[in-house]
DNA sequence: ATTAGCAGTCTCGCGTTGAGAGTGCTAAAC
DNA sequence: GTTTAGCACTCTCAACGCGAGACTGCTAAT
C-alpha cells in the first residue's frame, strides 16, 4: 500500500478534471493530447492499470475509457486539489448582493442558497442559525386579530422564534401581556430541560396553552428546523447526465425533499464535528449509505458561542469539487463574518 | 359547432378516464371491453373520429389509439366531470391533521401543501395569505442582540409580518421603543400609497432606517410574498411517464422554481377573478404559454374582508381532474373555515 | 344507423452487422 | 529497467431490416 508516483497522481488528477468536463469515459490517447503530455498513451494505460488495481479507476466495461471511482474521487480531493479561492471579482460581486440585502436577515439565508446553487451549477442547502443550548431570554405576546396571536421567543443568543398561534379563548390585551410577563418572570434562562421541569406546576393554570409552545419551540430550537432550510438550484442539478434515467432523477429529489434526512446528515457532520472547515462527503460512504451517489460539500457558519447554521451543496458524484469547496467556504466564511458583525455591538458594515 | 351526442360525451369521458389511468393511447375495443358497451367497436371508431374531428382527441400516429388534447379535457372538466366529494373518512381523516395543528397557523400552510401532494398524487403549492390593501394598524420593534432587531408589522386584516433587521448604528431599548412609537402614531392606519406620501417628511430621522423597512414590506404585502410559498409532491410528479424524458422534467421543474411565474400566474388566476371556486387551467391556454403541458387546479382561501392566499396542484395534462378539484376545494374550503374561526371572536373548537 | 370483415398502416422489439474506439499485451527501442 | 510502437481483441453503439401485433378506416351487408 505505498502511495501513489508523481505520474500516477498526474494521471488521476487530469483524468477527474476531464471526467467533470465531459461526463464521459476517459481514453488514454485523449489524457495525452488534451494535456500535451510528454510521454505516450501506453504509458498512461499502464498507470491507468495501477490506478484501476488500487481501486481509483475503473471500466464501465472492457475496453472503454476509465472513469474515477468514490475512491477516487476522495484521494483526489484530498490530495491533489488545489485550493483555490474564488476569484476576486466573483467575490466582489457576492459581496455586493450581501450588502444590498443588509438589513434583512432572512434574506442572507435565500441568497446564499442561491448564490451557491448559481455559481456551483448544482443544487444547495442553507439551514437556519440554531443553538445547542437554547435557554430563554424573554418572550412577547402580540395580539392581531380575533384568538390569533404572534408569540415572540427571544434565546439568550439572539436567536428570535417568531410563532403565530391561536388561543383556546379569547384573551383582552392586557391579559396577554400579563401571561407574558409571568412566563418571562418564571423561565428567563431556563433551557428546555429546565422547561420541562416547571411545566407540570403551570397544568391547568392560564399559562399553560401558551407555555407548551414555549416549550416546545425552545425544544425544536436545539435540532436544525426543517422547516426553514432553503433550497435552490433543482433544476440545475436534474440537467446533469447522471440524472437522465428518471428512477436516479427521483430518488435523488426524495433525498432532497426528505427533510428528517437531511436534517440527520447535516447536524451529524457539521455540528458533531469539532473540524470548522469544509466537509466533502462523497457518495454513501460507511454511514451514509442514503446519499447514493451524490456527493455533499458543507459547512458551518455562525460562531460557537452565538449559534451555528449550515450551508452546503448536492450533487452527482462528478462535480466540480474545487470550485465547490472555494465556493462553499467563501459563503459560509462570508454569513459568519455579518452574523458576528451584526451580532457585535460596534458600528460596522 | 352543434353539441356533442350523448353517445360521444360517453366515449370521451371514458376515454379520457382509461387514459388518465394507462397513460397509453386507447383504442376502441379496449374502451368496448372495459365499459362493456351495447355497441360495437366500429360505432365507437366512427364517434372517435367525430370527436377527432372537433379538436377534442388526437392520434399519436396513423392507426394507433386515441388520446385527448387540451381541449378535450376542457370538456371533460367542464361539461363531463361530476363534482363528487372527498370520501367522508379522508375528509375527516384530514380534519382532524388539521386539528392536531390548531395553535399553529404556519403548519397550516405546510400540512395543506403536504394533504394536496399526497391525495391528488402530484406536486402542490400553497402562498401564505396576503391582501389587496394593506393598512399597517401597529408595529413593534424588539431588540434581539447587538444591532439585530425584530420588526413585527401588524396589519389591520391581522395579517403578520415579521422581518429580522439590522440597524445602522446600536440603539438602547428605550429608543427602540420611541421610534416605534412615533411610527405607530404617524402611520397606523396608512396604506402603501399614503405610507410613500410621507416618506419624504422622515428624511434624516432616527425613524427613516425603520420606516423603510416597514414600507417595504407594506408594498410586498400587496402581492404574494414568494419567499414562503409552500411546495411539496415534487418526486410524486417527476414518477409519472410524461416526465421520462429529461428535458420536460426539467422544464417542468424550473417552471415550479421560478418565483415571478408562479405568482403572476397565481395572483392573476385567483385574485383578479370574480369568481371564487375552483379554477382549472389546462396547459398553456392563451395566456398561460408557459405552463406548457401541465395543469394548475387552483382556489383561494381566506375572505376577501380579511385577507386571502390560494392553494392549488400543478400535475401533468393526464391528471386526475376530478380527484383533484375535489382535493383542493376540501382544502380550500376547509382553511377558509379555520382561518374565519380563528379570527373571530368566538370560542368555537 | 349499425356492424362485421378486411386490407392497410404504423410502431415496437429483436437480432444482425459493421464501424469505431480503446484496451492489453508483446516485442522492440531507449 | 523503463518506455513505446504495433497489433489483435473486445465491447458499445447506431443503423438497418424484418416480422408480429395492434388499430384504424373503409366498404358492404344487415
Amino acid at each position: 500500500m505505498a502511495g501513489l508516483t508523481e505520474r500516477q497522481k498526474l494521471v488521476l488528477a487530469l483524468l477527474v478534471r476531464d471526467y467533470v468536463d465531459t461526463a464521459e469515459p476517459i481514453s488514454s490517447g485523449r489524457l495525452v493530447a488534451n494535456y500535451h503530455l510528454d510521454f505516450s498513451s501506453a504509458t498512461v494505460r499502464n498507470e491507468m492499470a495501477v490506478l484501476e488495481q488500487r481501486g481509483f479507476l475503473l471500466q464501465p466495461y472492457t475496453s472503454a475509457g476509465r472513469v474515477p471511482t468514490k475512491e477516487g474521487y476522495r484521494y483526489f480531493v484530498q490530495q491533489l486539489m488545489g485550493e483555490n479561492e474564488l476569484p476576486a471579482p466573483i467575490q466582489e460581486m457576492i459581496r455586493h448582493q450581501f450588502y444590498q440585502a443588509r438589513h434583512d436577515v432572512d434574506d442572507w439565508l435565500s441568497l446564499s442558497a442561491s448564490v451557491l446553487a448559481q455559481h456551483s451549477k448544482v443544487a444547495s442547502i442553507v439551514t437556519p442559525l440554531h443553538t445547542e443550548k437554547a435557554r430563554l431570554k424573554h418572550i412577547a405576546l402580540i395580539s392581531t386579530r380575533g384568538r390569533q396571536v404572534l408569540l415572540v421567543i427571544i434565546l439568550n443568543n439572539g436567536e428570535v422564534h417568531q410563532q403565530t398561534m391561536v388561543l383556546d379563548e379569547l384573551l383582552p390585551r392586557e391579559q396577554l401581556n400579563a401571561i407574558a410577563e409571568q412566563i418571562n418572570l418564571l423561565a428567563s434562562g431556563m433551557d428546555a430541560k429546565e422547561l420541562e421541569g416547571i411545566s407540570s406546576k403551570l397544568q391547568d393554570t392560564p399559562l399553560e396553552e401558551v407555555f407548551a409552545v414555549v416549550y416546545r419551540v425552545i425544544k425544536q430550537a436545539e435540532v436544525i428546523s426543517s422547516g426553514d432550510v432553503y433550497r435552490d438550484g433543482l433544476a440545475n442539478m436534474l440537467s446533469e447526465p447522471e440524472f437522465s434515467e428518471p428512477e436516479k432523477a427521483k430518488q435523488t429529489l426524495e433525498l432532497f425533499e426528505d427533510r428528517g434526512m437531511m436534517d440527520d446528515l447535516l447536524s451529524r457532520t457539521v455540528f458533531e464535528s469539532d473540524a470548522p472547515g469544509v466537509h466533502v462527503i462523497i457518495g454513501g460512504e460507511d454511514t451514509w449509505e442514503q446519499l447514493g451517489d451524490c456527493s455533499l460539500i458543507i459547512a458551518r457558519y455562525g460562531s460557537k458561542e452565538y449559534a451555528m447554521g449550515a450551508v452546503g451543496i448536492l450533487g452527482p458524484l462528478r462535480m466540480a469539487y474545487s470550485r465547490g469547496v472555494s465556493t462553499v467556504r467563501f459563503v459560509s466564511d462570508l454569513m459568519s463574518e455579518l452574523i458576528s458583525e451584526s451580532m457585535s455591538n460596534e458600528n460596522l458594515i
